[in-house]
DNA sequence: ACAGCAGCAATAGTAATACTATTAACTTTG
DNA sequence: CAAAGTTAATAGTATTACTATTGCTGCTGT
């Protein structure tokens, strides 16, 4: 797996830059040191000066290869939910029990690959927290409807998809596959992030493994519930 | 119950707002012409001088109200969060049955009360559209520590608790009641926004009845195999 | 070998945004 | 009716987001 994922060049969307980043020393350098900047202090406070002035260049230089900080963000967070696709099926594809490939994947979205720490220079674990806490601000914005239809969220979709068909696996005449599976996504992110802080709107105990557990049981009780109730 | 609200003033907490906007012709005027042009083209393109322009006046006027753009938006938030516990415990203290409550409860969380357009002479319909795409960014940024601790939360946090009793009159022994309670809240104003700009998040028939319907049924189903599961 | 040109980054801006210090006008109160 | 307090407008500054232009560097063809 490390291997296979280490060869493998996951390419965004052509559109999301302008130049594309991975083939400079200066992009790779935008990606890794924004990746750092953007976890510790979050969009809002991040610009491409600051960036600049951490890499040695100038602002202009930034701009030849994000038309702006959003697109950047854009691009890290669709990086990773590709990157993450491939975690997911790599991980779980030799796993049979649907219920437990449904644990696994809960498992890989909450806490992703701990091995697999950096990837083509980037840091994964400090992706995911930018995703928690960044990814919402991508889409809850004025520009969704047409990054929606630039197709800027496939990465996401793909995702949700996998969830939805392991969901199906557990009950093949469940309808509503796409509404669970969001929703299971997002309360994980959304949980981590209150355990840290908002720990008021959580239970002390939602964190590690009983997590996924309570996730999990959410998934199954649905999934049966909807199968008597019929 | 219209009488009821009509009458009743909601306070906001004072370290929110820098003079009280309810205290004045133009601290009223901010509120409300703010609620609409937060709803038309949210967060990131509105500024005082927009709204100072739009109301004629100027910026440092506005200023004078509030700090930022983010303590207005927190000022609207606090009020909504507040108004709806109003609503809620109005709305389902005659519900006997906790399941029904329970429904009724997620009701009004999704689509609000309509009968009360205007309370206070603020669109809670626009209000609720502000919750959907703007609430997010209350908490996810870099000052949620000292908001948290500031209390700027609270009203938010009472609603999540409403729901937890609730759910906790369904199954007294169940324990995650907040991260089930956050979990069905945030998941249905999601799926609100998913509706409108994501579809392919979410499955075309989750809409009005059927969305409250849905998490209603998630909440039942993981509580019941909860207490059959111990 | 070197003229030309293609790609890259730096300089040097502008316009808009967020925010503040100071002043002017009006209201209340002793 | 004068002093004190309240309110909003003027006139700024610093930062941010973004762009037009220029200059440098290395590769290519003859």
């Amino acid at each position: 797996m490390k291997e296979l994922l280490s060869h493998l060049q996951i390419k965004v969307q052509q559109s999301v830059y302008l130049k594309d980043p991975e083939s400079s020393y200066l992009g790779k350098k935008i990606i890794s040191v924004g990746i750092n900047m953007l976890e510790q202090n979050g969009l809002e406070s991040f610009t491409f000066k600051k960036l600049a002035q951490e890499i040695d260049t100038t602002e202009s230089s930034v701009y030849r290869y994000f038309e702006s900080k959003q697109k950047l963000l854009l691009y890290l967070t669709s990086w990773y939910w590709t990157y993450l696709e491939y975690v997911l099926v790599f991980s779980t594809n030799s796993i049979t029990s649907p219920a437990d490939k449904l644990f696994s994947s809960l498992n890989i979205i909450a806490y992703g690959n701990k091995e697999l720490a950096i990837v083509n220079n980037k840091d994964t674990q400090k992706l995911h927290q930018i995703i928690i806490t960044e990814f919402p601000k991508v889409y809850l914005n004025q520009a969704v409807d047409n990054d929606y239809h630039a197709g800027f969220f496939e990465g996401y979709t793909r995702i949700v998809d996998r969830i939805s068909q392991i969901l199906l696996e557990i009950n093949p005449s469940f309808s509503h596959t796409k509404t669970l599976a969001t929703t299971l996504l997002e309360g994980i992110q959304k949980q981590l992030y209150y355990a840290e802080h908002l720990p008021c709107l959580t239970d002390k105990d939602i964190k590690n493994k009983n997590l996924i557990t309570f996730y999990t049981q959410i998934a199954t009780a649905t999934l049966n519930s909807s199968n008597n109730g019929k």
